[in-house]
DNA sequence: CACCTCATCTTGACAGTGAAAAGATAGAGG
DNA sequence: CCTCTATCTTTTCACTGTCAAGATGAGGTG
């Protein structure tokens, strides 16, 4: 395994290209994406890529599915922690932001169902268990029954799914808000302690009857 | 004025190709926007957009500044038509998303700060002016005094800061995550439906005391 | 072992793109 | 009338994604 062996067969070359590709998302951004670069990187043909991913969209739709795959661990890591139902809200709140400033260019195309495969299965499941975290966070503030990891089923009550929506549209709106920088106008330097304050404020609201 | 004039100089070329980009945004999308295509559709050569708008991300930087300004307008179309500040708010609502819907790629492009100039002054003054009718809606709900159309002021205290903080995080959120097709697993077919109650439901919970 | 099959990877080509440089044009102002 | 200069064109360049055709060799079959 020297430096110049050049094997025709990669061997693994799929996870090679996944690697690759995660270095110049993050490096380059989407704008300075291009196959070609993750091939380079590789070490391998230009054309290479095609035969694993198909098109660049399918090349971008599993960098996704890696983002995916990550907010959702970093979301099991920093939950439960805390006895107190509406800091478990503000700590998932937190984590979601922090993913969203750690990863900047995958948050960006993970939500881009026109640059990416929306249908694709790996796709599809690492962000439907990131949703599922999401929904336990709320459930748990509920003192309602947590669903299980591969289901987001069709049991639930209006009142439910309405809260669900509410905790959802909050936390990623807030994480698309302040990455793209448009709450600084409103917050000014103390954005952060703001926005963990309105996360335990709305967290509290949730809690109250109507 | 034939339809076969080729003056050299246009007259008008920069209206002419923010109109031919707008266009082309809307047919093809992010991904098929071109600045080349936009000079076809204006009749001028394709290094003609350079001067001026000097490159691809100060065009769009335009495009989505006039994004802004529809949202803006229609916003101000839809407000203040009820007596009861929750159905002003879920109207809000229900426009942001409209929005969203019927702007799509204008929309997609308009909070991406890698993509377009977000320091441009147009840009800034037509994302001000939405977020300043966004906080209005919050204000007059909360029975507060509503702010200038041209200055989002440091005068607010820290309650009234989360609170905008949640209104506006939940709009943005929900129109980006209905857009992106996040919300159909939740909701299934009954989706406008959910995110009206669970819009008029936070707003109710907004106006309780803590 | 020999052979063959076929997924994997390379090579070469093509149309299209953004950007830059240099030249052409004509309106504005002296 | 003459010059100046913003506006627009032409030409060129490096680069991209995609496709087609060819090269390679790993693994299965006899």
């Amino acid at each position: 395994m020297t430096s110049s062996d050049k094997r025709y067969h990669h061997g693994s070359l799929r996870d090679a290209l996944l690697t690759a590709g995660d270095e110049v998302l993050a490096e380059r951004g989407f704008k300075g994406f291009t196959m070609r670069e993750c091939a380079r990187r590789a070490g391998v043909s230009h054309a290479a890529p095609k035969h694993h991913f198909g098109s660049t969209a399918g090349f971008l739709t599993q960098l996704a599915a890696v983002g995916f795959g990550r907010l959702c661990t970093l979301l099991r890591e920093n939950l439960g922690k805390s006895d107190d139902p509406d800091e478990d809200y503000a700590a998932t709140t937190r984590t979601y932001l922090h993913f969203a400033e750690a990863y900047p260019e995958h948050f960006r195309i993970m939500f881009r169902c026109d640059l990416i495969d929306g249908d694709d299965p790996v796709l599809h499941k690492n962000a439907a268990s990131v949703f599922v975290e999401l929904t336990n966070v709320i459930l748990r503030q509920r003192g309602e029954a947590e669903i299980a990891p591969d289901g987001l089923g069709p049991l639930k009550t209006d009142e439910v799914i309405q809260d669900i929506l509410i905790g959802w549209s909050h936390i990623h709106g807030l994480a698309h808000l302040k990455l793209e920088r448009q709450l600084t106008m409103l917050t000014g330097g103390r954005e952060n302690e703001l926005i963990e304050r309105a996360s335990t404020r709305l967290a509290r609201r949730m809690r109250q009857t109507d």
